[in-house]
DNA sequence: ATGCAACTATACCGATCGGTCTGGTAAAGT
DNA sequence: ACTTTACCAGACCGATCGGTATAGTTGCAT
């Protein structure tokens, strides 16, 4: 059985937030061409242009997308009455598994900041996920989110991507992961 | 007195090599073209392929350029009679001074694997630079190079560039800075 | 003084970029 | 029946990309 907000032939513009999706996570977003944008999705070039403004509109629903996938796995994973601990190990699993399984490019907010350093939009999104990222943390650590602790896992968190980009990994994501739960464990401890 | 290290009159490379940095630094590298580069330099084009044997070559001279800018800046300044945890200090101070003067624009070899993410040159200079960046954290604070305590330390130490670089920077250079003291303290005392 | 190497200046190359335009097809709304 | 909407296919546009070629100049070494 079929979900209703599932269409079983996506519209155009669908099929082209998916391929972008694809192609900017692999290749990067100017390296990617309008072009080849439209050949993987299978749609005609002026469809794009009826759909976005332009490749920087594109990049930015794009981004769009990747935030309210972000929202929505976490909501959906996150297991409010779990141990505090075990909340914040769930983040930085994910983090593991997306690497594993090779479908890890490092963040997106992050890459496409550095991508277009002059885009405005772009800036807006990423500010928008760093304050939900900020937010999370906070809740699931049992913190306020302006408290030293939330800082200190939002640059945890921020590390264990970093490192999973840049490095062949020799646990540096358990190691982010093991500190995390120690600040979290020390700050409950206390309170 | 003039240094016999120091021309009065740059080469053509490095005029070139001076110019890339600074365009690269703040446009990115993939929106930065030729031209644009020579012409800020001053430099006809022809000389930059008699010195560089294509963009990327460039490219990757500029990283090498930065490697090495990092490990004389860090070798002048380091006091090795200084307390740990000042030597520690030192590295946040870095990136917090950076920024300030808005001469920050992330970590080079970040950004550039970001955005060339085929180049597998790129890729060298980079790991190189983390091995030696991992090595100065751990002689600062008295850790072996592979230990935890050395892993955790180059976390903080991206974590900060990379809240410096997304954020508007409400504190958390200090914060990283601090929890990375507390870390080699503990380690410290606990030795 | 002569020859070579390094340099400047600029025209030029093919390829690709983001983006527009034309033209045609198929389904849905009225 | 007619219009509108959404779509595909692809030619086409000017601009810019990285890179090469041509031609002339400067300065140093022998």
């Amino acid at each position: 059985m079929e979900s209703v907000t599932t269409a079983p032939t996506p519209s155009a513009k669908e099929r082209l937030l998916a391929s972008a999706r694809v192609l900017f996570h692999e290749r990067g977003i100017n390296p990617t061409g309008i072009d080849l944008i439209v050949r993987q999705a299978g749609v005609a070039k002026a469809s794009l242009y009826n759909n976005f403004a332009s490749k920087e509109a594109l990049v930015v629903a794009y981004l769009e997308q990747e935030l309210d996938g972000w929202v929505r796995k976490v909501h959906g994973q996150d297991d409010p009455l779990a141990q505090r601990s075990d909340r914040i190990a769930t983040v930085f699993e994910d983090i593991a598994r997306a690497v594993e399984s090779h479908t890890f490019f490092g963040c997106p907010f992050t890459n496409a900041v550095i991508e277009l350093p002059d885009c405005a939009a772009v800036r807006v999104v990423a500010d928008r996920y760093r304050t939900m990222l900020r937010a999370h943390l906070a809740e699931i650590s049992g913190a306020d989110a302006a408290s030293s602790l939330a800082s200190r896992l939002v640059l945890l968190y921020d590390a264990a991507i970093t490192a999973a980009k840049m490095g062949r990994d020799d646990g540096m994501i358990s190691e982010a992961s093991a500190l995390a739960q120690e600040l979290v464990s020390a700050h409950t401890t206390k309170a």
